[in-house]
DNA sequence: AATGAATGAGGGTTCATTCAT
DNA sequence: GATGAATGAACCCTCATTCAT
């Protein structure tokens, strides 16, 4: 790559670096382009030329970052912890997706474009689930997952559990319960103990 | 009360429900006020005579909505149905807020104003959860509930599953694992029959 | 005049009175009619009931206060002082319109209408300038006041200096420089003591 | 400068003249910034661009104002002609602020910012003043001015004089009377023939 | 390729005034 | 006659997007 591309990289990373912290923090409808031009130190027509509309920037930023958060995501699942702490890493872990994300930022993609395209779909369907999927396997050749329960079930139950965790406002209210989160999780809230 | 009050009131409540639907719908943001003048058949200025602003109007509407969510919640838990069966019923019965809920309509509330006053969070303390104390005990009583978790864990967990059954998205693709997402919530991913 | 005459009376002058101070604190065109219906106790459409609009209002509430004024003025014009110290007074004195005038409700109302019609202007006419010629005449005899001056410029300087004196912003800055603007209003710039 | 700058430039100052001649004929709250717009022949949002607020704008426009003011004044004062004859044309020439200036547009400023900031006040102190201290002292030593007034007497009345004479009604009444209010200011009311 | 300049469309809000009881 | 309720019109301002250099 020349310098010439190089340098053309470089602004459309710093254009995306700026609108996620951005999206992150204040959800997408409240980020004017001026001020992620503003925080890229480019103009808003550069941004325009790069992702020719703000629907199609918050696309890429979106891809952006789940390509970032994935990283993470493999990290763990490839690691040699023991099975329950992944999963509890995974869920209560902040390093993943390191700063706290605008519901706005998730919710806004998944609603608003999910259906038309599927653009957001598949690009989760092609990088969180298939490491998911391996990390399900060893949860059921360990004992830790019941084979009964389908894939789906409990992808459901540890991206909504992971989800709740980045809202600010729950993080700190919940976390003193993390051990009885994770105990649900785990055994439901009839609770290990039963006979 | 005479017919002036009443059509007052009539016309008080047209709005509200005009915009519970609307920001239901398309989020608070989204919503202009004329779209809900228009939608309850009055004008802009009379919106904004009985509710002051667009931001204490979302207030007034969430209020509204909790009021008539908490009905259906109390008939769950006062009807004579057995403890599964009425956390089930709370979590998928969509006949709770019948209608979808947009996040932002409830998240932006949760957050933007969580914090100074905490009149949602008031809102929520005085109704949800008293009702939600009652149904607790009766699962601890009838040995469905750990009497190890708290009963903020649980509340949370439930809180937070019958929040995701209300987005439009997940529900139709949860649907079919409706009774997989019971048994982890009964018995955590370990499963019912490990010995 | 009977209970129910006298009563609607009371009504328009609490009105006036509403209107008056509103106006000379924040000038026409930043008082609402509602502020006056509210300070008056009384409903917006009843002051449409007495005055038909802003604008007429404006000019009966202008009425209402020179009539007003000119009480003050009469006293001191046939009170038995000096002829250099009415003059002061007159100038100086803040017991005249009381209260602050704020500018805009005296210049709004002498441009604005003095034109079509001079309602204000008839009303000085026939209030003021009588007075003043009669003050004017003793000066004049008493030989504080050069013969050859016409009335209407004497008039024309104590109503410039009266009228600044009423501003806020002026009159406290002004205040110690009292002695000199009288000197000046009495001797001129060339000053007294010349010869 | 290039073409580009140029441009910008002379919109700014179309923008200001727009603004200034509508402010001095109509006053500040009645002008709307559309019709500014449509005077200047540019969009609002461009009004919006180079002046942040109509706030602002005024300030700037007041700025604007003072300084074209200012070149007259400086002009009469090292001018060649006698001292009195400079008063006269101070507060009777019509050519400096050759258009009537709308009282709002000054008194509206002069009360609402003198306060936090001082911007006008600053402005003032920069210009008018020292000039008018250079032509205090011609006077003085030319025995036209008694030298035991304070210099801000003298200031405030010819300012006074002048800012009357700027309001349309008042200069076509009172232009027969020049002569009358220039004695008075020189000699005073007791006039100039005492003994 | 990159940018400063410009804008149309729309949003929330206020206010003088009228309607209907 | 008096009022609570209701409104059309207008205003200031913001923002995603395009124009022109």
């Amino acid at each position: 790559m020349d310098g010439f591309k190089r340098r053309k990289e470089q602004k459309k990373q710093d254009i995306l670096e700026a609108a996620l912290s951005l999206f992150m923090e204040y959800g997408i409808q409240k980020v004017a382009i001026s001020e992620i031009a503003h925080k890229a130190n480019v103009s808003q027509v550069t941004i325009y030329n790069y992702f020719e509309s703000k629907h199609k920037l918050s696309i890429d930023v979106f891809e952006y970052y789940v390509m970032k958060a994935t990283r993470d995501f493999e990290k763990i699942v490839t690691s040699d912890i023991p099975f329950p702490e992944k999963i509890k890493q995974i869920i209560f872990n902040k390093t993943i997706a390191s700063k706290q994300i605008h519901e706005e930022f998730y919710h806004f993609l998944m609603k608003e474009y999910a259906e038309q395209g599927n653009v957001i779909e598949k690009i989760y369907q092609e990088t969180a689930i298939p490491y998911f999927a391996k990390l399900f396997e060893e949860g059921k050749q360990q004992g830790h997952v019941d084979p009964n329960i389908s894939q789906e079930a409990i992808f459901f139950y540890i991206h909504m559990l992971k989800d709740y965790m980045q809202r600010e406002e729950v993080y700190t209210k919940i976390l003193p319960l993390t051990e009885d989160i994770s105990n649900i999780l785990f055994y439901g809230i009839v609770g290990k103990e039963r006979n």
